[in-house]
DNA sequence: TAGTGGTCTAGACCACGGT
DNA sequence: CCGTGGTCTAGACCACTAA
């Protein structure tokens, strides 16, 4: 662990622990420098990491001071893990499991090829799985992958989870996500599958996944009825 | 301008025009340190905020390159303003008018008092607002501020935009917001200005807005057919 | 006026990548 | 091995706030 990260932890858990109680000063830069004994521009750095999670703030020429809603948001250390999919974001609240509807490998619509940055004649991986929380259906999830950037999907990798497979086997790393989202009528597939009715609204997130090269790899949508879990999100100030 | 920012700046129009091509590596941090005749730390902040900004990645030990997906975000500039409220998110759009459909004060609920930090004899302000745009009905808007926060709303500053009235008149910063997204039935008030049916779902935003100090200052829940608009996020990597 | 955070410099050492 | 980015130091000057 590098210092800067430690003492952003150290800090943090201060405030979390009272002893930084809120709406009060943090310690000046320069103190803290020499407390840790390190420099000034290492303790702008872990302050920095502090401030992006929303725990403290500065007001030049007064001081950095605790914000009053740092408690509300020190859950933020574990922020919203999309990222690793379903399995994870629902894997402590029981067993996930999947059904696979359809599995094959095709070229992209137009659609894709926008979305993907990819040419009319790039195979995909055209996938549609039925999500289930403890059996309970849970999420109808459209997939869409090019074959290249992410090789070697079998069956195998659909019931359990495609991310660890990117991460783990092929060793790439996860950049930016792009949401849409959207409510939506649901139509026969989710009438089908997900129990609905016709006046059960649909809660649909569409997104392109990139590495962190920037290549997409992944444009899907999930829909799931709005009953079962809404999207949470933390917008920071510019 | 900081020095930093401007390099950012020069470095991302480099980027967009094409002088730093796709997938191509930028200059090293030593060279650009030269170029710009600053130091390499300098350089290093401005790399920081592209880094942020989805537009380029570093490999240590290789060199930082130009992601591939960097055209997609240069439109990131102009981030999701939500913080702006409704009027400049579709102003530019059309023209947004409103209808005050409730505008009192009153002591908060229990849900108010534990999302808004306050206690059960803070007064509130309780502003339930119709927003047009085109005077086609566009979204239902409830409002809850405390007002030793807020004050001095008026019926004339519903009319307009809350938020510039925070920013300009009270000269606050708007700081964090937590939303929470779902999808829902719609419900009487929802089918009688929204003009739905009993099938036409309705997306609603339940957010908690923060200012910079971490003080909440809004707890609002905006509700709007499921075919009037959707929800962009961008998640960023951690 | 004194103290704060914001910015910047000119060095330095390290881990890592590709040769 | 050398060059890269990641980290860190010990100074410095500035704009701003508060007394």
């Amino acid at each position: 662990m590098v210092l800067y990260k430690e003492i952003a932890q150290d800090i943090r858990s201060k405030i979390i622990n009272g002893t930084y109680p809120v709406g009060d000063p943090i310690p000046e830069q320069i103190k803290l420098a020499k407390d840790y004994n390190t420099s000034r521009v290492t303790i702008q750095k872990a302050i920095d990491i502090l401030k992006s999670e929303g725990l403290i703030f500065s007001r030049p020429g007064s001081g950095t001071f605790v914000k009053k809603s740092a408690n509300v948001f020190s859950s933020l250390d574990n922020d919203i893990d999309v990222y690793e999919g379903v399995t994870a974001s629902f894997g402590s609240m029981g067993l996930i499991t999947s059904e696979i509807l359809n599995f094959s490998v095709r070229f992209p619509t137009d659609d894709e090829i926008e979305n993907l940055l990819i040419t009319k004649s790039t195979p995909v991986y055209d996938i549609l799985r039925l999500r289930f929380l403890n059996n309970e259906p849970l999420i109808l999830e459209y997939t869409i992958m090019p074959v290249y950037v992410i090789p070697n999907i079998t069956e195998e990798t659909l019931y359990g989870s495609i991310y660890s497979h990117i991460q783990q086997n092929l060793s790439l790393k996860i950049g930016l996500a792009n949401r849409k989202i959207h409510a939506d009528k649901p139509n026969t597939l989710d009438q089908k599958y997900l129990n609905c009715q016709l006046t059960d609204p649909i809660l649909e997130v569409e997104q392109v996944v990139y590495l962190d090269t920037g290549t997409p790899f992944e444009y899907s949508k999930t829909r799931r009825r709005y009953d079962k879990g809404s999207i949470l999100m933390i917008q920071k100030s510019k």
